[in-house]
DNA sequence: GTATACCTTGGGAATGTTCCCAAATTGAAA
DNA sequence: TTTCAATTTGGGAACATTCCCAAGGTATAC
């Protein structure tokens, strides 16, 4: 492989009249900047990424914390974070963590060594000890949440979708729709979206004046949510639902894979959606249109949230604004299930 | 960021000692390997990848190149490569090239300058021509292809599942299912395994002793091929088979997610599935799990490839022999629609 | 014609490692 | 006690770039 000197060489200049027409970091003669070019061009030369990062810090590399690839919501979304970076000339690693706190440790600890220029962090790991731990780890780093919102005071960056007031909305249009016995699968952890989406359910309730019944609310118990295969929690949530003396007559999930587990686990035994049960999910992954009947859901703008994440990377690398909290509008999108 | 001066300053040895410690590349003694063992940790300290990169000229990074990460087929994939490449301290790279010619030639590209320690190859842009713009471009880099078969004396490594022979072991098991009109849906260029399918679906037929009737072969038109969306060009199968006089009893396609697109025209047709017409796939994606009726397929081991592709990469980093090509056997999984 | 400013260029330092060679220390054998 | 080898350590070179400073060249204004 050859190096600057060489093209320098070739080209009849100094390493540095080269160092300046790669970067155009100061003017250059047109005549000398065509002939550098055709050198780079002759010796199929681009520059070590190695030593530029020493001297500059960059590696012009985000990296990605992802709790389970093949859940598709993380593959769209990373396709929106690809397309911001590559505009700026960065690449993106992906890092799977199997959801498994000790993994992403793990990795944001080698992502440092790395230097990587910032980290989009998708977990569902998160309690206040370890967002110390996560600060103090990436002190250097700029990174940002998704899923996950924070207090004005906690100096975090986030992005996500607006999940309260959209399922509030979704719990009235299922009431419009004469469901009264409105069920919900809830999942995650405390400061999770997930939580509020939840909250969303029980204003929407209230707004309804139907009552809270606990035992329209499936929850996972511990030995439950070891399982990594988050349809199989769905249909669990779905079996449980159609053997109450009651079942409900619409069912909201925490996000869309619950809610197609459910489906499945519902249409097995016979029951008719959305006629006996009307089903709404959360995210509109792609999935969501392939399935029989397709699922209605809270829509997530997927592509533009990794847009956003990648986005403030960039602009803190920039030394903009430090600490955005960025959140975009829930769309209920009416499909076959509700 | 502390550097490796500041470990050793602190341990009160040497550079090179600490260098030493890190790469346990010479024999230190236990009680001075124990202070630097502490002073790295104090100071949290992570060597930098740039100097290592620059004097090793190793990246400890494999791209992954897809035509298309939305399909979910490619996040499998990489689920076994990340497995291979994180035990050997590697990180994986994803790079989305939107099936464009221009967008692969530029990541690679950009991945040589990177000085990348491997590249693994998902397109269907190969020609005889382009790869031999490739491999000068990518002479220092080893490659593997996916999906694409090449000759012996071709000096290239790929890992492909068996098309030809469980293809035609599908057409057997079709013909034994009383199906007489069996149809094709095809894709792709000469030299991806693509084309290996369709000639095991032509010997399957002759096997069968049943007529090659072009009518049943379904290829989308220039225009529909740059329909980037395959579902619909799936579904434009389906459209067409339907509008037949006589409309075959059984569709095969070229990867699954023709296969899925077919299937949701068809119902939407009103025609059953398998009753009027069955379905056979290939890939074996979880979404064949997941449509309705689920889809019979052949199955690829997926992560199986990934991991063999990766450690390919690995392999030849080491030294190991410079050409490898394996073939994984495909496997017929009947589900519902067939 | 000379002075001044700007444009253009070259060279040296610095970046943080690894690797090689040489030196110092230790231990064993004679 | 001396010698020799083995173990352990330190220092310098090299890697390929960027950035800063200085110097040379050219054009403009007086």
């Amino acid at each position: 492989m050859s190096n600057i000197f060489d093209v320098a060489k070739l080209a009849g200049v100094s390493k540095s009249t080269v160092s300046r027409v790669l970067n155009q970091s100061a003017s250059v003669k047109p005549e000398v900047t065509l002939a550098v070019k055709k050198a780079i061009k002759t010796l199929n030369y681009a520059p070590s990424y190695f030593a530029q990062g020493i001297r500059t810090g960059r590696t012009k590399t985000i990296a990605m914390l992802v709790p389970d690839f093949s859940n598709v919501f993380y593959s769209e979304l990373f396709k929106g974070v690809e397309a911001v970076a590559i505009k700026s000339g960065y690449m993106v690693i992906i890092c799977n963590t199997d959801r498994r706190i000790e993994e992403e440790y793990r990795y944001i600890n080698k992502l440092v060594g790395r230097r990587i220029d910032g980290i989009i962090y998708n977990t569902y790991n998160i309690s206040r000890e370890n967002i110390n731990t996560l600060t103090k780890l990436t002190a250097q780093t700029p990174i940002v949440f998704m899923d996950n919102v924070f207090k004005q005071g906690d100096n975090l960056s986030y992005v996500v979708t607006e999940g309260r007031d959209s399922t509030c909305e979704a719990v009235a249009y299922l009431y419009r729709q004469n469901r009264r016995h409105i069920a919900y699968i809830k999942m995650g952890p405390r400061i999770s979206v997930l939580e509020n989406r939840f909250r969303g359910y029980v204003k929407g309730l209230r707004n309804c004046n139907l009552p809270l019944d606990h035992e329209l609310i499936f929850q996972p118990n511990p030995a439950a949510l070891a399982e990594t295969d988050h349809m199989k929690i769905g249909a669990m949530a779905g079996a449980y639902f159609a053997s109450l003396p009651h079942p409900p007559d619409a069912i909201m999930a925490g996000f869309d894979i619950l809610a197609i587990g459910c489906m499945r686990e519902l249409k097995k035994l016979g029951i008719k959606i959305p006629d006996d049960i009307a089903l709404i999910g959360f995210d509109n992954i792609s999935l969501c249109g392939l399935v029989d009947p397709a699922l209605s859901t809270i829509g997530q703008p997927i592509a533009e949230l990794g847009a956003a994440a990648a986005q403030i990377i960039l602009d803190k690398l920039q030394g903009k604004p430090a600490n955005e909290k960025i959140v975009f509008p829930g769309e209920l999108i009416l499909r076959q299930s509700a």
